[in-house]
DNA sequence: CAGTATCCTAGGAGATACTG
DNA sequence: CAGTATCTCCTAGGATACTG
């Protein structure tokens, strides 16, 4: 817990009163960068992505998607083509990711 | 994943490049609001954090005193009196926290 | 008071294989 | 291409009991 190490999460369950927010999976926030720069396809995310399975990629979109904090268009034909884009509320996460991320800068020692 | 109710988690793995910042436990978030008065000893935390058992109370310290989060002061006697102390990096983090929960606010629709 | 010591469980996450 | 379906593993975290 409470490491500077390999996997990053950022705990707010006392923030405010409840419910807190969660973006605590592993994937939601590597998603939010890969987005920052325009819609992209399932394929394209996974590969930016390095070390996604398509499960877990999937269940993480999902869960963003009914969050609201990108949409999913499914253009149809085959093969499949759908792309994922991060909404307002998306975007303006990547906000507060950027201010935990200076803090860590200017925190992390070695 | 990504959702907004019970447990609160913010994923920072993406942050910049390598090592990411890792706040990521359950109580780490609520330690540091409840040393935000001021120290307070172990027995006081386990009361306001309703809900932790002492073993994981005890991890959650650890890993944050080994962080330089907070302090761990051993008064010594018996009865035993420790108390906990924010450090300066550790009341630096509220900061993140605060605009994380600003933001949470901000786009809870409920 | 301030912890250990044990045991146990839920579920996040990965590997692998298959499909419309 | 964009996913499902299974199975398995790991470990954060909780319950309970005990101690210097």
């Amino acid at each position: 817990m409470a490491t500077f190490d390999e996997a990053g999460v950022f705990d707010l369950r006392e923030c405010a009163d409840r419910p807190p927010l969660r973006v605590g999976d592993k994937w939601s926030g590597a998603v939010l960068r890969c987005l920052e720069d325009g819609p992209h396809r399932f394929t394209a995310l996974k590969a930016r992505l390095r070390g996604v399975n398509a499960k877990v990629l999937t269940e993480t979109l999902r869960a963003m998607e009914r969050d609201r904090w990108l949409t999913r268009t499914d253009h149809g034909g085959n093969p499949p083509h759908v792309e994922y884009a991060l909404t307002g509320t998306g975007r303006s996460l990547i906000g507060v990711l950027d201010t935990a991320c200076a803090w860590a800068r200017e925190h992390q020692a070695n």
